[in-house]
Formats: C-alpha cells, sequence, structure tokens
DNA sequence: TGTACATCAGTGAACGCGCGTTCACTGATGTAC
DNA sequence: TGTACATCAGTGAACGCGCGTTCACTGATGTAC
C-alpha cells in the first residue's frame, strides 16, 4: 500500500526518536560537545552504526534536537505576546505561561539555555536562528499594538529581544533554582518584566 | 632565601599560567566539558603528568578559570556603576567599557558566557557566585543615589541583577557580531540600557 | 662559604579503555508482475 | 492472491587512536649546619 505511512518507516522515524530521546536526557548533565555517539545509541538501545542512519554526526543531531525544542514554539510565543505589556494580570499569564512550559519539557529548555553559547557552531546558529524568528514575530506582532504605533521599527525589535532574552533567562533561572525557590524566581521575573514595561511606556516621552 | 619568591616556586606559577592560557585558546572553540587533559597539556607544552602538580582535574582548572576571568573584574563594575542611569553620555561610558573589556579578554568573555549555562557544574557554580557577588556590589552603589533612597533592597536587587546579565549579554552579544556589526550591536545595547533606565525613573510612580 | 641531604616540579613509559568509523551482513518490508 | 526480486534499517566484528591515570624516576632548587 503507497497511501500509508509504511511500517518500515514509522519504524525508523521511531528509532530516530529513541536516538533524540536518549540523548536529550543524556545532556541533562553535559554538554553537546562531550557527548558520544556509542553513549547516545547505547541508551537508546540499538547498535552504534544505526546512528548513521538518521544522522550524520552529533551536531547533526543536535540542530534536530533545536528545531524539536523550539521549533513548536511558535504558537506559545504568539499566545504570550496576547499577555505582554499591558497589566499586571497579563504579566503573572507570561511568567506563568514560562513556568509551565519548564515544567513539562525541562530538558528541551536545559539544552537550548546550555548550547546558546555552546562550543558547537552549527547548533549555536541553529538557535540563533529560531530566536531571532521569535522576535520578529514579536515585533510584528507589538506594531499591531496602538502603543507602539509611533515606534521605529529598529526600537521594536529592540524591545522584542529583550522580551525573548527575558523569556529565556526566567527559564533558565526556573529551571536552576530549587522548587520553594521557585515563587521567589517567578516574582522576580515579573517585576523585571514589569519594569521593562515602565520603560516601554515612557520611551516616546 | 626564605623572604624572596624562589626560583621554584616562581616557575611553577609560570607553568600554572602556560596551562591556564592553553586551556583557555582551546576553549576558544569547544566547551570545558569536552576538553581533554592531554590536549592543554600538550597545548601548554608540559608532560600530561605535569597537569596535576596544579590541578585535580579540568573542572577544577575551570574554576580557577573563572577566578582569573572574574576575580578581577569588581573594580571595573565598580567603575561602571558611576555611568549607570544618569545621561545619555553615561550610558555610551558603560558600553564603551563594555566593548573595551571585550576587545581586550575576549577568550575570558567567552569562556565565561559559554561555561555559565555549561555542562560542568563547579564551574557554573563558581560563575554564578561572582555574577551575584556583582548583582550585591551594583545594588549596594546604587542604594546610596538619592534616586533609590525609597527603592525596597529587594527591587534594588532584582534591578542590579537585570544590569547584570545585560552586561553579560552585551559583552556576548559583541564577541559574536561580526567587526562590521559591533557598532549596530552597541547601538542596541545602549537603548537596551536607556530603556531600562526609564522603566528605573518611574518605578516609584 | 662549602658540603651533604631533602624537597618536589616536571618526566616518560606503561596500562587498560572507550571512542568514531568501515565493512560486509541479515532479514523484514516493499514492489512488480 | 502468490511469487520472485529489490530495498534498506539495523547488526556485529574489527580497526587504529587518543584518552586519563599510575608509577618510579631525575635533577634543579632549597635548607641545615
Amino acid at each position: 500500500m503507497s497511501h500509508t505511512d509504511g511500517v518500515r518507516q514509522a519504524q525508523k522515524r521511531k528509532t530516530r526518536q529513541a536516538l533524540l530521546d536518549a540523548a536529550l536526557g543524556l545532556l541533562a548533565e553535559q554538554s553537546l560537545s562531550s557527548l558520544g555517539l556509542r553513549e547516545v545509541t547505547r541508551a537508546a538501545g540499538v547498535a552504534p552504526t544505526a546512528f548513521y542512519r538518521h544522522f550524520r554526526d552529533i551536531p547533526d543531531l543536535g540542530v534536530a534536537l533545536v528545531d524539536e525544542a523550539l521549533g513548536g514554539l511558535h504558537g506559545l510565543v504568539g499566545t504570550m505576546l496576547a499577555a505582554i505589556g499591558e497589566s499586571e494580570a497579563r504579566i503573572s499569564g507570561a511568567v506563568g505561561l514560562i513556568a509551565g512550559h519548564v515544567r513539562d519539557h525541562p530538558d528541551h529548555v536545559r539544552f537550548v539555555a546550555r548550547e546558546r553559547h555552546g562550543g558547537v557552531q552549527p547548533v549555536r546558529e541553529a538557535i540563533r536562528l529560531q530566536l531571532d524568528r521569535f522576535a520578529h514575530e514579536v515585533a510584528s506582532a507589538l506594531s499591531v499594538h496602538p502603543e507602539s504605533a509611533e515606534w521605529a521599527p529598529d526600537d521594536l525589535l529592540m524591545l522584542s529581544e529583550l522580551y525573548v532574552d527575558h523569556m529565556v533567562m526566567t527559564a533558565s533561572a526556573l529551571l536552576e533554582a530549587e522548587p520553594e525557590e521557585a515563587e521567589e524566581v517567578a516574582r522576580r521575573a515579573r517585576r523585571r518584566m514589569r519594569l521593562v514595561d515602565l520603560g516601554r511606556g515612557h520611551w516616546l516621552d
């Protein structure tokens, strides 16, 4: 049957996902540039040579992990936008969304925070690309707010990058915090955002 | 003579420094968790076993690098404080100081940005400690400004952490920028700082 | 000052180990007729 | 539907290599008298 996925194709995707999952788990405790191919295949339960059916090398797998970690997030960023810069409740909503994402995908968040400045160039580049996309999405969403009507496009992008950076830093801080510190970290993130929003409100004064 | 350094001690310090320098150079292109002991000694021009006369292992050397990169910076941070939040010229001064430091010590800056969220726990911890110290120094310096007189200590620390994070992010962005982009990155850093200062000015409204 | 002994930074050989990559293979899945 | 052949995801043995660590050592520097 040519209209189904094919058993073979499905099994191949399953193995590929097992490799990605195994790698992500191992990366909780080390960085990509020290991750071994054999280490990954061992954790995934396949022979070392099976790796080459899916990835050229470890950096290649790293780029795939970036897509997995950030590729599906553009919707979430859109949602968060609606919560940006309008009121106390919306700030709380945005930080809550970040906290929820960190809770649900801690290893993905850690991976991105770690490899954003990590030792593997193609992976750094892939992360930069995705975060740039986020910033432009935020900027174009902000540009329709009446509050931003008179902002120079350049300034709007600067503000958007600020929001994106704060998103990443907040996520990373929540990740490193002990459970009992989490609320304090969230509180501080909300106040940071409030301060940025205040600056935003007076930018054109 | 017991009152001199001693030839032996001086030579030992020289070898130790050669190891640190060699490691820092290699870390321009990889991260600490993949740095090899033999690789470092080879670059330093000593036998692999000499390493153990100076460091227990690679993470131990990493912590020493953190002290070298950030330990001597507390003065600079003090200087930068004087430039914070008072006028356009002072913002430019602060960003100029950062740019100068990046120009003079690019490998140290890259190392800190990379390992701040890197895969080696003791090094992450050492960086966190130093950056925390910076934030507290900024906070106590800000607290004497009349403008900050009525700020809650907690809010002052939040603001200080914001400044420190921006310092690190600006340094890292300057580092990754091509020479011809550097001025644009600096310009954006100044506008970020201006926006934060605006928020600071209206915090108590 | 000179001599005899102690210290210790750096050496070089040796070890066992896990690494990334190659290769020819196997056997289940897919396709043509 | 059944058969004969093609595809290709995953295997397992083999390779050469550089790794971190141990150990007994050497010889310049330091110290005691």
